[in-house]
DNA sequence: TAATTAATACTCTCAATGAGCATTAATGAG
DNA sequence: CTCATTAATGCTCATTGAGAGTATTAATTA
């Protein structure tokens, strides 16, 4: 029951990374040899943590400090190709949060969109036409080939979770549900037996677009418990730049009243005094994020039916 | 920019499973060696997957199928003991949920209730009396040695965060910043120069109660958007079994007739028809899970002011 | 038949959420 | 100077869910 531990054999430790920035409301992520990898490097042995030898090699590439780290997953399912299939990669995923972009216009490695990747994911504008046009009509006779009824409304009752009607009933956290899908039905070219045609979005090597489909989850799911996006902003902006900041996030419009009446009840920001000229119309005031209250907002909210202790 | 991955020097990988088990209302975790150990072993190379070498192993072990697995995190950080310190070891800890215990009484391995690692985590019968009575009292002098004003606050922050005052204001959740702070303070004989009489709780060796609490705590999470207790409840199962259950792993009281109402409108359960005659009052009907609801419940609440897509 | 244990039936309050309507504020273009 | 333009506010309203409490009914066994 206690086997020692012992070497395995020949393991390369690699690191990726899902570094992610705003600009222009646009969610991006940082990409390399023409948008088709993540960052990723080996781990190297002189770093005392993960996390450390992460944050030592992306801010000696991007020259800017990396805000929030946090890390993904680690997936040890591959082995490295030309070596005599002894060689396993252990791939160790992080996200990370960072104010500035690298050198603009650069071709590698290149800030995209995130959008580029996963176009059904952008509901800022309404339903992505991409799902009820595309991506249901694709997924039907996916689900029709089903080896058993049973099997059948299995994948039916996936469907239905991860894409909704693809008019209403949208949860924007499921991305990796839905990459998911999508490569099991073999509508992306990343599929072991890809359809000819697959759905638009571009594909990325290895496991790569599952990883930012990892991240891009996990980051949407955090910014509703934590305000991390704190980590994306300049120092000071709008509220209304701050709300088009989490809509690019999350993938969906918001409530200008509401999201005002949150921010402000939580106490998250405060005003700066100064205020923008941008355009024609009334300037708007600037505001800093309360660093203090980050430590506070640890606390989460329940879904179970507690009792006040006696 | 891209350093195509290399090699690292010697790596051993280990896995690490915190699994979990219930029994008598008690929240149960397989140990070894006298309780001071996690299961751990070395990741075979022949399974093609950490999780199917994870489940292989453990079920070989327990000879009872493991319910629900799901990676809790990697650690990097240290080097094995007595090699020449580039022997470095990777563990990958997992969280498990299964329905059966091994051989009751068993000394090696061993399932124990997991209060008696964190005493403090168990409110179910009200405020737990360390907390007040020991806790808040041996972290106060951390408190005030800290370097200047400021690190005090951010630590009397941090106690207050975790801890709250010891009577209301508990988060269950937080059981990872609760040991780590305890850590930190020099509470638990883990710490690096620990106190001469730490508070009460049994150690781990290793890092082995860090890795169980980073479990309790994402199970604690988890069951609140997700009915993962499905995997430690036997077939048939009465309402109260299941409410104690949920409190047993949330460490908290819950209200009755509050636990049936969520129960219910999610559909979760449906009655065999049959009843227990366990004692001497009215015997409770019995139910069962409904498997076909896991997949809905993938469902989660947000926390943001979304607008209906246009 | 009474004690015992389990299960229900309701009610009430409070806070948060999602939504909508209307109005005010501060600019720059012309 | 005034007006279109952009941003920010002020309110209201309905709905929902969570937390809590009181009281009552049901089915057993000692």
């Amino acid at each position: 029951m206690t086997p020692p531990p012992a070497p395995s054999d020949a393991v390369a430790i690699e690191l990726n990374a899902v570094l992610v920035a705003l600009t222009a409301n646009q969610p991006l992520v940082l990409t390399l040899e023409d948008g088709t990898l993540l960052p990723s490097g080996p781990f190297a042995t002189e770093h005392p943590t993960l996390q450390s030898g992460l944050r030592a090699w992306v801010e000696r590439q991007t020259n800017h400090p990396l805000g929030y780290v946090e890390q993904l997953y680690t997936f040890a399912d591959r082995n490295r190709p030309g070596s005599d299939g002894r060689q396993r990669v252990v791939s160790i995923s992080y996200l990370g949060l960072t104010r500035e972009r690298l050198s603009a216009g650069a071709r590698d490695p290149e800030w995209r969109s995130w959008y580029r990747y996963f176009p059904w994911e952008d509901w800022r504008t309404g339903p992505a036409p991409l799902i009820a046009g595309t991506i249901l009509p694709r997924l039907a006779p996916w689900v029709d080939a089903g080896a058993d009824a049973g099997n059948r409304r299995e994948r039916q009752q996936r469907v239905e979770v991860s894409f909704g009607d693809g008019r209403e009933s949208w949860n924007e956290d499921l991305v990796l549900q839905r990459y998911e899908l999508l490569y099991e039905a073999g509508l992306v070219p990343e599929a072991k037996h890809p359809a000819a045609d697959p759905v638009p979005g571009m594909p990325m090597r290895h496991d790569h677009r599952r990883i930012l489909a990892t991240g891009i989850a996990r980051l949407r799911a955090k910014i509703k418990y934590r305000p991390v996006f704190f980590e994306l902003m300049p120092p000071e902006f709008t509220l209304l730049q701050l709300q088009r900041a989490v809509e690019a996030l999350a993938g969906r419009p918001m409530h200008k009243q509401n999201f005002r009446r949150l921010i402000d009840a939580q106490g998250l920001v405060e005003p700066t005094g100064a205020s923008t000229a941008e355009a024609r119309g009334r300037p708007a005031k600037l505001f800093r994020f309360r660093r203090e209250v980050v430590l506070e907002r640890a606390v989460v909210g329940s879904k179970l039916p507690l009792s006040r202790p006696i």
